[in-house]
DNA sequence: TTCTACCTTAACGTTACGGCAAGGTGTCCG
DNA sequence: CGGACACCTTGCCGTAACGTTAAGGTAGAA
């Protein structure tokens, strides 16, 4: 019931590994709001929806640092705000010009999968 | 008009990098099928076939190493023939998984994509 | 207290390339 | 024939985003 949890379980809710949940916190990504007395790191439930922000972006082809700069500008302090939405209108193109590109991929992919299943049927 | 061309041409008509051209062959997935007198690599359409399946097969997340033996099973020699068979259904069988898990991300990036347009929507 | 599962940092390894340096090749032009 | 110039070669170091031990500390139960 405690509001905060392991990383052992932050992995088993996300899907990402030890390593990875580790790596991200290296590279300023996601920081657990909390450590145990011990040294063990404690992660809430923002801390889990900003992984979970992660992994929606990452088949994108973003860089981990692109994503902690937008994770910064959808997180902002009320101070100078222009800038930051012209930075937020360009990673939206960005994404939407990324998403048109995987389900271009995707499509191809899948011509592919389906001649293998072909090539398997007559064989 | 020569049926072979040079590694920049390849580059132009599959959008691959040079670097990434050369990598290919260091690793033993795509090899020129002819060398100039001078050492140039030159590439014939087969070779270009090659890379076009290489790049097809990419966004499924296939390492190097195993696109290369399934290149090698889809060229078979007529040699035993039964386990090429198995090992090709393997193949077939991961390249469905993995297109159903991109179509999953992708859907989940859209909604990304979707949110942070409707978020600079109502800014 | 001791066991066990879970956690820590540190450090080296891997994949799939990017980038640059130093120099050879091919073709055309005067 | 001798440059000029674009294109190519190998070699080597660098990078991102992790994986994989290794060596040891922590939390909670028995």
């Amino acid at each position: 019931m405690g509001e905060h949890m392991q990383i052992g379980e932050v992995a088993d809710r996300t899907g990402l590994s030890l390593r990875t949940i580790r790596y991200y916190e290296k590279v300023g990504l996601v920081t657990p709001s909390a450590r145990s007395q011990g040294g063990f790191r404690l992660y809430a439930e923002p801390d889990l929806a900003r992984l979970e922000l992660v992994k929606r972006m990452k088949p994108l082809g973003f860089q981990l640092g692109q994503m902690r700069e937008l994770l910064g500008l959808l997180h902002p302090e009320p101070s100078d705000r222009r800038p930051e939405v012209d930075r937020l209108r360009e990673f939206s193109d960005s994404a939407e010009r990324r998403c048109a590109e995987l389900r271009a991929k995707l499509a191809s992919a899948e011509e592919f999968a389906q001649a293998l299943r072909t090539r398997l049927g007559q064989g």
